[in-house]
DNA sequence: GGTGTGGATTAATCTGTGTTACTCGATCGG
DNA sequence: CCGATCGAGTAACACAGATTAATCCACACC
């Protein structure tokens, strides 16, 4: 066990969310942690009543529910999560939490999260706010999945995760790691794998991005947010204002092409 | 403002999921409320920065997102429930809260939660507990709209407000009280209300339900959870057992079921 | 170097569900 | 009493997406 950097990916996230004081910094770099290095689809939680929780530091993780046809994925984490916070409050699990792809991540006990919200009411709020944070992101994934086509489902996922490593100080340069089968595509999306392929080709023809060598690069953010409707209110960030605003390089050409495409696809 | 009987039903719901003192029951009693009776598509939240919480005493309501096609219905709620207790700690929301049918809410002050969790951090547990449950309840749905079709996530809805109903004392004999247009169930589902329909004719030719003059009769509970493929545990109740054993015919037997669920907890 | 495995890709076919458009009652306000 | 409105119900047609099945490729492993 060791306090180390493992809590600056936390500060980041936390920090996302609410503003942090210096103390609060002191108690997080105070938390105790043991790293683990884990495989592709490996599983957390292994069936027992759980007594740590898991920090995510790199990688993905996601909720899959291995009872319904093809594993439904209800949610999907980014480095400075904390998918499991809730099990601090209330052991139960009932869906699976895995890694999609490998990942880096920090085990920390229950009861480091106990005292913190004893120590300091900002830590407390923090924490439930981010248990709220995650309630939103469930409740618009219930939107997404009830009220949109594939093609917009998977635009919105894409625009979800980049926004979120965004707010961690990753995919500066909107290229995303994505070591994502399409199959985890589809079971997060609710569609079959087969059409997961038929959407993403669509969207590498409308020049919207490209995936390739486990990285997806976004070629058109606007286009892409705009195709999705996604709006990042819901992710109750502090610093995301103005979404328009993200300037890409060479803009002329993939403006065009994007008018093009996207106009059709929007009336 | 009055301190009145509103805090049964709270109460009851409180008690479903986790075990109350009577100085618990005491801090309930002392809740002040103010009753309004609504009738139906009534907004609750007029846009403002909320400073009340919204007890539903009667009926039902539900979160809907405006923004979306045919708009979607997030979640729904019943007597005891206290479907924006979040805004004590955020006060963002971003969807319509609005009745479904007419409806008895009790308004309780934002401070009354922030006293009850200082005064007692059994209190304060329940409320995070309430939250957390509401959490699960939002996954399980996006395994619904993600995995299933729908004539199982009609059924699905059905085993689960009757469920909830019940774990507060209501719905003993599998009839509930259902103030839904279709188009509600369609919004709620995912999916037209010309489908809708169609499935309602379905259940209802396979003698699973009946649905007349405001009401919903199931017939067939054991045949209903079973093609839903219903399984309580997300719920988080602390006394639904075996979910096979609920007996129809037998009004002794449901009798005797819901007073040690419920007898229990009234002083 | 051969073989197996998992993922991406594509095409053909089938089906669940959306859409549109209509009828029929019930309810309500004037 | 009338017309307007809203919700339930139905039918015809269209289409998004599921399913199945095949090929191809990259990569790990004997």
């Amino acid at each position: 066990m060791q306090t180390g950097f493992a809590f600056s990916k936390f500060a980041d996230r936390l920090a996302s969310i609410i503003e942090l004081s210096s103390d609060d910094l002191d108690l997080l770099a105070r938390m105790p942690t043991s790293i683990s290095h884990l495989g592709p689809r490996h599983r957390l939680h292994k069936g027992d009543q759980p007594s740590h929780c898991c920090l995510l530091l790199q990688g993905y993780v996601c909720y899959q529910d291995a009872e319904s046809r093809d594993g439904q994925i209800t949610s999907i984490y980014v480095p400075g999560d904390l998918p499991d916070l809730h099990t601090v409050y209330d052991g139960r699990v009932d869906h699976e939490l895995l890694t999609l792809g490998s990942a880096v991540v920090a085990s920390v006990p229950h009861r480091y999260f106990r005292e913190i919200s004893v120590l300091s009411p900002s830590m407390s709020r923090a924490l439930l706010r981010l248990l709220l944070a995650d309630a939103c992101c469930l409740r618009n994934w219930i939107v997404n999945l009830g009220s949109r086509d594939a093609m917009t489902r998977v635009a919105h996922l894409f625009c979800e995760i980049t926004t979120r490593l965004r707010a961690v100080g990753l995919a500066k340069d909107l290229r995303i790691p994505s070591p994502f089968t399409q199959s985890d595509l589809a079971a997060a999306c609710g569609i079959s794998a087969v059409h997961a392929n038929r959407i993403i080709q669509e969207l590498r023809r409308s020049n919207l991005l490209r995936w390739q060598s486990k990285t997806i690069t976004i070629t058109d953010w606007n286009g892409l947010v705009r195709l999705a409707g996604f709006n990042p209110d819901y992710l109750r960030l502090r610093e995301y204002n103005n979404i328009e605003n993200i300037e890409q390089e060479s803009a002329l050409a993939t403006t065009i092409d994007r008018s093009s495409i996207v106009d059709a696809l929007l009336p």
